[in-house]
DNA sequence: ACTGCTTCCGTACTAAGTACGATGCCTGAT
DNA sequence: ATCAGGCATCGTACTTAGTACGGAAGCAGT
């Protein structure tokens, strides 16, 4: 069993194939993730794959379970505002590290065990520390709503962070007809995105720490 | 020209291609649009969209496009909160329509024509508020992810809003193993969600008025 | 009626998901 | 050591989807 290279090890098994989607999805994107790719970057055959997980769907559905996975739970000897924020914070760091997870859980509706474990865990961090549960439904839907929907910008930057290409395509479309047509997204990009020092990035503990004053206030009325 | 029955009129063109293809879209999803299907629903063949789209890519492209088109922009007779606030709702009202747009949208780099005269329009609400660039900046990246977020979430929603599947969905998952599991879960959901006249959409303007809150703070300072 | 343009579409090639059945390695019993 | 059974693996092939290519069909102006 096993191969002859690429995939390090022996036999293959459900992890592997997921966790092998989950890095090959990082490199090449969910579009242009296909059963045949995945098969060859794992050192094995399209067909061998459906050993191990049911189908496309399947493959799918167990890699967003595996990266509710790498999401550190809310830490459970903090007051709730530090431990919501710190899983935030670690939200929005695996979802940088799979750009393709947040649009890919559109399409999803089973979730999955970790995705359940770790649902619970959030809820649990706000139900532990006594709001009422209208304020906790509030506070988990706007805080996901933040995260998920900063996530979704982020990965659609173009570059992967560099900047440069992100110039260069900034730039021409400046150049060209933006600056009559879109004056202020013109005056925006020059006067802002394109200083030095600028990080699309930089909004999101802003948000975050906004969205939480607002969850506190709700919480205190 | 023009086709025997299904689509109205006579003779194709760009716009019909994707008006066509955004409604298909809102009925079969994104993933099953097909340039076959798209063409059958146009009362027309695969190859011929071709006169009038470039590919698949410039299809979608242009769906997006005109999702943007559909947002009402900011009033500029408003004061910016009002006039923001206006045209979140219109967006979620829009993205809530097309439930498939935003998980496309972090696959399209490039913006089209209609894409960038919304955003034009908004930071212009924001700019002639004299705000500063970089509250500017965060407001529209900490607003958009808000309700970028929030439509996601909305669309991996089980049902499309009925609450009958959904209850089922969310009722066997809670019989069977949750309760020990997921107890946090299992309370949420047996405490809140299956309570009648929840509405997991009434966080939207909570959520909101707390973002806008913030933005307003963030602009005092 | 003829030329040429625009619009349309029939055919066919390639990529991708996956059903079906075969092959080959490993294990435990003789 | 040999052999039967089982399981992981894979070869083949069918289906669906995107789309290149070239031809046909309607219309304008000469």
């Amino acid at each position: 069993m096993g191969q002859q290279e690429a995939g390090r090890t022996v036999t293959l098994n459900r992890e592997r194939v997921l966790t092998g989607a989950i890095e090959l999805a990082d490199e090449i994107g969910v579009e242009t993730l296909t059963i045949r790719r995945l098969a060859d970057a794992l050192g094995s055959k399209p067909m061998t794959l459906y050993s191990h997980v049911a189908n496309k769907d399947d493959i799918l559905d167990g890699m967003i379970d595996l990266v509710f996975a790498e999401i550190d739970p809310p830490p459970t000897d903090q007051p709730w505002r530090v431990a919501l924020r710190q899983r935030c914070v670690s939200a929005r760091q695996v979802l940088r590290r799979h750009p393709w997870a947040v649009p890919l859980m559109e399409s999803r509706t089973v979730p999955g065990p970790h995705t359940l474990g770790h649902h619970d865990a959030v809820l649990g961090c706000l139900r532990s520390a006594g709001l009422p549960m209208a304020v906790v439904a509030h506070a988990y839907a706007i805080v996901d709503a933040f995260v998920y929907g900063f996530a979704v910008q982020e990965a659609s930057l173009p570059g992967g962070g560099a900047g440069d290409e992100f110039d260069d395509v900034i730039g021409d479309m400046t150049a060209q007809l933006a600056v009559d047509a879109f004056p202020n997204l013109a005056a925006f990009t020059a006067e802002h995105v394109m200083q030095p020092g600028y990080d699309f990035g930089d909004s999101f503990e802003v948000g975050l720490d906004l969205v939480l004053d607002g969850i506190e206030r709700l919480a205190g009325a």
